[in-house]
DNA sequence: ACACTATTTATAAACATTATAAAGTAAGAC
DNA sequence: GTCTTACTTTATAATGTTTATAAATAGTGT
């Protein structure tokens, strides 16, 4: 099932005219297969194996290039190093408050609420809900009119 | 008006055994007036006139403190360093799906979801709304008793 | 297969943050 | 007010993550 995300992933890339190096590929598919959210140095020490000589920098490199694409969302909590997340397909909502339009936009960092709020409050946290209200450009071009 | 919140601040740290010294005054006055979520280093160098002999380490280890007793928190974007944010009294709400139940919780992250959201979708947002759903402890302890 | 250019590698540098130990100081007891 | 003690500050060094650099390497289209 993931490989099709990691196919998807590969000509996503293809498209942008990203070459294809197997250390990219490696590690688009450990980020694909990972439950987790690794840093930079798991990831790094994960394909110690399959690529005795890789530098950290590659790893750095690439996850840059990923996150520019899109592929990729890097998340900072509190700690030393960042954690990187494949971008799956959630989403949430602005919502304009003049014409009602809803747009989608992409936010991986909120399952951090959830732990935090779980952590604070002692619940066992399912889910969230999370919208922003604003005024959409169309509108606020309308506004400004006058 | 801050002053009001400046001296609660240090009414709060008396109260949990932590010594008001001069440095501590001085970060917390600052990080009260901010208007922004200043970086350890920029509070450093704010307050360099003030006390030329004070130690970067003084700083960090006060913002700790800080951030322990709970005036403060921890702010992570994706650059290098971290931003810290005086506590006000914005909160969100837990909600427990078995007995509706609401729990506030405090998460000063959210700014930056406003941010994103504006700069991704092109509104010029207002507000934001987020709840977190689960279920709170008493439920999950009377769910678990079966 | 060739040529061109992006990429990898190895290394060093930059940067934020933390640990350490000695000197200094706030806060309560007398 | 002074003393005493434990907490703080300072100065410095160390740690750990991330980025910059330049030479070597390897994709990709022709």
């Amino acid at each position: 099932m993931s490989e099709v995300q990691l196919r998807d992933a590969l000509d996503s890339l293809k498209g942008t005219g990203v070459r294809i190096t197997p250390q990219r590929h490696a590690i688009l598919e450990y980020l694909v297969d990972a439950m987790s959210h690794p840093t930079a140095d798991e990831i790094y020490k994960a394909l110690e194996g399959k690529f005795p000589n890789m530098s950290v920098a590659t790893v750095y490199n690439n996850l840059r290039v990923f996150r520019e694409v899109g592929l990729v969302k890097e998340l900072t909590y509190g700690d030393a190093s960042s954690r990187f997340d494949f971008v799956t397909t959630d989403h949430y909502h602005a919502i304009c408050e003049d014409c009602g339009k809803i747009v989608d936009f992409h936010y991986p960092g909120l399952d951090e609420v959830e732990h935090l709020a779980s952590h604070v409050t002692g619940f066992k946290v399912n889910n969230h809900r999370m919208e922003v209200y604003g005024t959409c450009k169309e509108c606020e071009a309308k506004a400004g009119a006058h």
